[in-house]
DNA sequence: CCCTGGCACTCGACTGTAGCGAGTGCCAGT
DNA sequence: ACTGGCACTCGCTACAGTCGAGTGCCAGGG
């Protein structure tokens, strides 16, 4: 698979073209549009190479040609320079996320605004409680045999759950419990709380026992178990943008891959450490997504990584410019955490 | 506008038919499929009464009758029997709604059910903060100058926000802060706020003032005015569904209708007493929304209205079933809420 | 007076044919 | 190794013709 110098340059052009214009591109055109100093014919045979490895394809016969999953790949990998962020773009993500108030809100528009550059789906997970450490518990009583448990995390992420004990609970208990539970936990990362939680349990002197066994089943349901990971999505809209000609024209596996919580965490989850990842059409495990690129990255406060972000759109997408999108945003937020 | 009972029935076959094979229906069909006792040609006289006055058109001349928005409002209101849900639907409501653990697992099944059940998109709306009273008000220390406020409303709703403080603050303030506004705030409806915080502010001893405002600031806007409702929404997917033959065409409006908070709020918010709303095609206020139709009602413990619910899908719909359904969840949701 | 059967008419959907043109593959020539 | 030329492919569009579902209208009968 020897692949000289022009034969690159006719994929990336072939890729530009086609992500711009979404038709297949021909070889005059291709010459035209492009300084590549050959005649049509060259640029044909080339085209015959490219095709016979796989890089690109012609839908039917005497038509132009479309890249392959494969052949952009090889753009994404060694074609593609990176496209920088217009002051403008960076301004925009200053301005957008300056405002936010807490967690919440910051994750809230961190997905639109990712949306909005790109022009595409945009999927941002909440800092993960995996990998969070608790930074405080709390109990508040709601009646006799009702607390309401909340946990702050120091990723600045609040969970709460209510919890249902077995028989009335005197106030001074709830102090005693609210201490035990912080003096064991606080600090500690949620992913290695379950044997803390046992040993509560048995450390817990005898009239707080049923309370704090019944207590501890609630923390570890709400803290490792149940909704452990909270997505936030924006810009669907944006899937049906593309006149359906994207996605082979239906929209229904996507939406319907875009409702599984389960499905998204796999497409933005495997984080490993600052790397950008980008997934195109076949290479997604979801066959729901086969005709789909997701670009991700994971995102956190300095070095470490509390999530994951990404983008999804077609496979014909600009990805130069999505991956400095969704690399400059996550890097943004990743300062504003730190900032807390 | 005199509509004998035969073009009444017509009509409603006319609906009915055109619900069930999304194609113009002909006269002929039409006395084939239901039993009218008349002939195909007396069909067509009525079908050109019915359609002077709006209830059906021609999508071409010579083709089939096709309901207008108008129609379909003459259907619902005078011409639809209620169609009682099976016990398989009633069975499969409980099951999916017995397990929820809180307030917030509860909205996610009901809106996941809504959308199940009838195979269009669904919205929920979270209990109503200003509708609901301050059950607590819990502030957690998280450094030297910054607290956690957290707000339990008696819906079940919680509510967070971090307040930055504008000078360090000792524990026993924290206590007495959080003293402060709990004998101040439980049991108050949250939209009659405002005038008992000021009197807060107002009341509290000197050393307290300047930490006071700062938190009040924070408090007026976390309870009313900022997020004020919260919506959860399932079933895109069905959107996609009808072969795009339903939206005319296009689902880009809809699914951008579908990301404003406020348009959905706006569709399912306005809750009369029990009341169960239908809003036909035109009759929706928002443009987007032109091509769809809503079903949408309220729901609470009891005879009181937490939030709204509702579902929307083309104007080609099963109104009947749907609307069964609605209410079906509605009810059983209030029956929920008023447990706890 | 209302309903019915009959009839002429409309018009979209489908089919088949023809011409156009963008694009290709191949080959001989430089 | 590149180029120009040439024959060929095949999707797209336009056009004509046919088919059939469905309509509107009218005259006749209960």
């Amino acid at each position: 698979m020897g692949l000289d110098d022009r034969k690159l340059a006719v994929l990336r052009a072939i890729v530009e073209d086609y992500v711009a214009t979404q038709e297949p591109v021909g070889s005059k055109s291709l010459v035209e549009r492009h300084q590549l100093s050959v005649s049509p014919a060259t640029v044909r045979n080339d085209m015959a190479v490219l095709e016979e490895e796989g890089y690109i394809r012609q839908p039917h016969t005497s038509a132009g040609r479309v890249p392959t999953d494969r052949g952009y790949r090889l753009f994404v990998d060694r074609l593609s320079r990176v496209k920088p962020l217009s002051p403008a773009e960076r301004r925009a993500i200053e301005r957008f996320l300056a405002g936010a108030v807490d967690l919440d809100d910051v994750v809230q528009r961190t997905v639109r605004l990712l949306a909005q550059l790109t022009r595409q789906v945009a999927v941002v997970q909440y800092p993960s409680l995996a990998r969070s450490r608790v930074r405080h518990l709390e109990l508040v009583p709601i009646s006799t045999t009702r607390l309401m448990l909340v946990m702050i995390a120091d990723t600045g992420r609040v969970e709460q759950r209510l919890v249902e004990m077995p028989a009335p609970i005197p106030a001074d208990d709830v102090l005693d419990l609210r201490r035990l539970v912080n003096e064991k936990l606080v600090g500690v990362f949620l992913s290695e709380t379950p044997p803390l939680v046992q040993a509560l349990i048995d450390d817990s002197p005898p009239h707080l026992r049923p309370a704090m066994t019944t207590l501890s089943t609630v923390l570890l349901e709400t803290l490792v178990e149940r909704h452990e990971e909270r997505l936030a999505l924006a810009g669907t809209a944006n899937l049906a943008r593309g006149g359906l000609l994207d996605f082979q024209g239906s929209l229904r596996p996507i939406l319907e891959a875009l409702e599984e919580q389960v499905v998204l965490l796999k497409l933005i989850g495997e984080v490993e450490p600052s790397t950008l990842r980008v997934r195109i059409g076949d290479e997604n495990e979801i066959d729901n997504l086969r005709a789909a690129s997701v670009v991700s990255t994971g995102y956190g406060p300095g070095a470490t990584i509390v999530g994951g972000m990404g983008v999804l759109g077609p496979t014909r997408m600009d990805y130069p410019g999505t991956i400095a999108t969704v690399r400059a945003v996550a890097r943004y937020v990743g300062e504003l955490l730190a900032q807390n």
